[in-house]
DNA sequence: ACCACACAGCGTACATCGTACGCTCATGAG
DNA sequence: CTCATGAGCGTACGATGTACGCTGTGTGGT
């Protein structure tokens, strides 16, 4: 058989190199697509045209795999501003988070429970409870904020991602093949909740964060000014 | 060979008739001591000393086994208590749900996914939003509340699930090993606050609940009066 | 007391998954 | 040009969920 050409001089696209960066980036956009559990080794080699085994040269595991992952999304997620006041840079921060995790929606979950965390994680942390000390919360203060803020923020995120709708059109129908198999007045207040709220139009879930995020920030502003 | 005793009248303890009863008592202690991964049909099986596919009688698949696992957990969650006020109503069923998620760590993050709600699950939303409608919350402020606070209690579920220690002994190995890849100081408020306070004597990180349960609740009272 | 049947429990088999192990070549340093 | 390195891969194995259809048992009808 005549030499194939070693640097690629044919018309036949020469797949470009692997690397942890591109096999990141394809495991991201495939669980992005598709979920945490449509992304499995083989599919992944598959859309980087590559053999399965392949990937082992750039990740340890699948686990390995999935704690980079993570933190490629904690890196995407906005530091709170230095110039700002705390309330402003919290609720910056906040909704860069409730942003980052609505477009990678199998993170969730996923982001505070890594015994691994990355550089970028670890940042993050380190930034938050910084801007808070500077604003002049003690210690104690910055542990109740943080743990408060990050609550409120992942558990929005959580449910808002169970949610099986988006639009108040959506939730008719998951509402009704919901209720389906009960009787019918089963839950009067559930139903009245969801005909005289949830199904009204223009409504958002998502518009829902922005209120308790606000009540939080308001809360912790007069705690820190009692203390 | 002989015949066998039709009616287990040997000594042999004559293994219990299998039931969805047994099979969803028996999913969620394993899954409560292992966690969900652990929980695989075959080992379910054996410790039911029956055949993998025996289970098969009594849940349609494994996803049914996990939707049928989580009505159960609802079902043991308080309901608001109809006497109290709504915030002693609101207080005493938060602090419910947490008890229940900490009992079964496993079901955080799928208590609110479940595209086919189970009647214990219909009727607590019920009950919630019921006992909210009844303390005079229109269902606007409603809405906010129920977000609010689910957020908040599955949120800080969700965040010290994944917490790898308990007490303040464990958070000083785990700390270290998280931060040994990286420089010293290159996270220092980090590692301030893990030392001058997650360290210290008597922390315990599920003490934070109930500060910003109360703030939560509080924040609500005012909205509500404002309204 | 008998019988027929419904159905609980099961054995076998298969597709899919993560990944251990070690081979093969292409590539870049000397 | 030579040769060591390491990227990419082929094969194979154990785990997992579960489809399919058999078997033997307990039960209700007579």
């Amino acid at each position: 058989m005549v030499r194939m050409a070693t640097r690629a001089t044919s018309t036949a696209e020469p797949r470009p190199r692997l690397s942890r960066e591109r096999v990141l980036r394809a495991a991201i956009a495939h669980a992005d697509a598709g979920g945490l559990e449509a992304l499995t080794m083989r599919t992944l080699a598959e859309e980087l045209e590559v053999a399965p085994m392949a990937l082992y040269r750039h990740v340890a595991n699948k686990d390995d795999l999935i704690d980079a992952m993570i933190d490629v999304v904690f890196g995407e997620i906005d530091l709170p501003p230095a110039g700002a006041d705390w309330k402003t840079a919290m609720r910056r921060r906040a909704i860069s988070v409730r942003d980052v995790l609505s477009r990678h929606r199998w993170a969730i979950g996923l982001m505070e429970s890594r015994r691994n965390p990355g550089p970028a994680n670890l940042r993050h942390h380190d930034a938050v409870i910084g801007r808070l000390r500077a604003a002049g919360f003690n210690i104690e203060m910055a542990a109740h904020a943080y743990s408060l803020l990050d609550s409120y923020i992942y558990g929005f995120a959580l449910t808002k991602m169970n949610l099986p709708f988006d639009t108040s059109e959506e939730v008719a129908q998951v509402a009704e093949s919901m209720l389906q198999p009960f009787p019918v007045n089963e839950y009067p207040n559930l139903v009245e909740f969801i005909t005289e709220h949830a199904m009204k139009p223009g409504y958002d879930y998502g518009d829902e964060f922005e209120y308790g995020l606000d009540l939080i920030l308001d809360g912790l502003e007069r705690d820190r000014n009692a203390a």
